[in-house]
DNA sequence: TTTAAAAATAGGGTTTTTCCTATTTTTAGA
DNA sequence: TCTAAAAATAGGAAAAACCCTATTTTTAAA
């Protein structure tokens, strides 16, 4: 196969070490080579900018600090609908994956593919259009069973900033204080949480606003 | 440069993708070659035991879940004391850093490295014995400007047990239960925690534990 | 084997948390 | 302005957490 006639590919990753070292592997498959590397979605806007044939697949990795992988491929679909978008973590994350598929990625898999692997992913997407491994099938199968149904759970304003100082050493008088509330009703959005969040006790409201973010350590 | 005069590595890293991409960055370097790649700790000592000549470098990825970089690195300094052994890992932590050194890593860096640095960090470690970037370099002097003391606080093993339990919605009655002590010693735990690490209340052991990494999320 | 230190257990009391249910106040819309 | 829903407040009581001091058991070392 001639170079001309070779599949083309960009990788988008901020480890620098992971992209040049996948680089390598790729060029080493007989019907692909890459174009070219970025570090994230703005380098990779750039270099789309100035590109004058674009590639057929860009490889894109989740975790990126500028611009990530999900805005990234929100990007890519809406301005370059052509290009297969494959996402790559390290993380099994259902969700993730979901996010990805849902904003038009073509395929996910994870860094711990084997090299094999991702050749055949790769001829795979560009003769079906789509590359869906084992992981991510099941993922989608969980999402149609919404059995444990994770929806965000909207918390008021008052719950939120209560909740908050729970996730302290303060005593719930303490924080009724600062609140400018009645420690009863301050019983009564600790009552609420609980059972809104299917809770026993005060740690377990300290562990939910770790998993969800509403707190920094 | 022939093939017999080439240093040769070894890549220890869970992830394939990352390990196998770059194993063809490094068979791209003159005076490097890889010899074989294993994804932990074990499979290396197995490699090791029938390979018959030995890696001059390994490196060494941190985040492995069978047998991880501190362990192997252990292990290897013990073992194969003359294999150089740098670290790799994509987290930026100061601790995980001076964790390797101490326990014999010549060299620690990011997974976000240049390729070029990669290359000359293996230059250096065969000629001088050590490479230690700029960030290593900094850890090490934080490290002995102990300003903001982080004093280890060494926990014995049923206080540590106690306090990873005290992170969960259990009470300490049902903690007793499954340590097999009395609810009297559960207690005595507890108050000796309050008091080492000067905290109020039983919130304040899931912050501090998670503060301190002794618990996962 | 003796002994001192460490670990485990106990008693008993105070405070905080947790859990009901019910009433008052406030808010937003008809 | 009236009214229903939401938010705040209350009372009371059981459970759990918290705190201090003291005794028994276990462990390790002399």
């Amino acid at each position: 196969m001639t170079n001309q006639n070779k599949y083309t590919l960009a990788i988008v990753d901020d480890h620098l070490l992971f992209g040049s070292s996948l680089e390598k592997l790729i060029n080493t498959f007989d019907e692909f080579s890459v174009l070219f590397k970025a570090r994230n979605g703005i380098e990779l806007q750039k270099e789309l900018a100035q590109q004058n044939s674009m590639p057929d697949i860009i490889l894109l990795d989740y975790n990126m600090p500028v611009m990530n992988g999900y805005e990234t491929v929100k990007w890519l679909t809406q301005n370059h609908p052509k290009i297969k978008v494959l996402a790559l973590s390290v993380e099994d994350n259902e969700k993730i994956i979901l996010k990805m598929i849902r904003e038009g990625a073509k395929g996910y898999f994870l860094k711990d593919i084997h090299p094999d692997e991702l050749k055949d992913a790769l001829h795979i997407v560009m003769d079906k259009g789509y590359y869906y491994s084992e992981a991510v099938t099941a993922s989608m199968v969980n999402a149609l069973h919404p059995n444990s149904s994770d929806a965000p759970l909207k918390l008021k304003a008052n719950e939120l900033t209560f909740l908050q100082l729970a996730c302290s050493e303060m005593t719930y008088k303490e924080i009724a204080d600062i609140m400018n509330l009645s420690p009863k009703t301050i019983d009564g959005y600790r009552q609420e949480l609980f059972n809104k969040l299917r809770i026993k006790n005060r740690v377990g409201l300290v562990i939910y606003a770790l998993k969800n973010n509403l707190i920094e350590l």
